[in-house]
DNA sequence: TTTGATTAGTTGCACAAACAACTATATGCC
DNA sequence: GGCATATAGTTGTTTGTGCAACTAATCAAA
């Protein structure tokens, strides 16, 4: 038998991804709050172009672990807001190449601190070298998977 | 300074829930491979009907974290499906106490394999300490936020 | 016992996810 | 060059989520 330490209950809440599910809710409505007219996916997307702007559709589908069909739509989305723009790429014309707006660029600073705010109200009390732990686990599990 | 021992990037992963969307993935392509006709999130539903038949929709809703409109849609499509019947209270009209169809119960053992195959895994070679440790934070976390 | 508040559940709406099928562009091979 | 194949992105459909507004039933207090 393999590491099958999950009596029933637990296995529920591994799948289910009850934390991180009340994490997001948490800090959906700390943007709800702060009138930040923003979802937490459209956040996530937004989170890898402050990091490095000009992404392809592509790689942004890699780094959030979405889909196509979902990164077409968030960016639609995104660009309804005004957030984004979809730029098509000279050397590949299939390519669209996302750039931020001025708008977008200065969402960057309040949504980073509400979103660091949230964790530090997940952990609080949580000892420092159980999260390093916790977090190692869940990195382990992703790659196991992927 | 809190625990504010997040990176920018870890920050990302624990907001997203990168390893629990993996879980559940992997455990949505087990079911469809399976044949098994059912979502995530019906079967979240129905495990906690197999442990304790004609809930409320209300008590479904605290078990399964969702709130009440997730369920009653959950409820709906899991009656079209033939897997759950809603049968009024007795004692107070306004309730619908969920009971399971001979069908739903022969989805259990299958079902429950399925989700143990994936959580093993997703946790094949992560030491039993760890996933005590990652479960015991992952719930402090839970409880910070509730 | 009637009226006001609470509780259980439903409906409408906007947003998101997964899958399949599709278009358009690029690439590689003959 | 021309055709098969791969890649980038879009669209349609079904399902689920969260919020607000709603209905119906119950409860509680005057």
């Amino acid at each position: 038998m393999p590491n099958n330490q999950f009596k029933k209950g637990e296995l529920y809440s591994f799948v289910t991804g009850k934390a991180s599910t009340a994490i997001a809710r948490r800090l959906q409505k700390k943007f709800n709050n702060a009138g930040l007219n923003l979802t937490i996916e459209q956040w996530s997307v937004l989170y890898h172009l402050w990091k490095q702007e000009g992404m392809s559709q592509q790689e942004l589908c890699n780094a959030t672990f979405r889909d196509k069909p979902s990164i077409t739509r968030l960016v639609d989305n995104l660009e309804r807001l005004d957030l984004v723009k979809r730029v098509a790429s000279e050397n590949d014309r299939r390519i669209n190449l996302i750039y931020l707006t001025r708008q977008a660029q200065k969402l960057q600073e309040q949504s980073m601190i509400l979103a660091e705010e949230t964790l530090n109200e997940a952990l609080e009390t949580v000892p420092v070298d159980k999260i390093e732990v916790c977090k190692e686990v869940l990195q382990h599990v992703y790659d196991n998977l992927k």
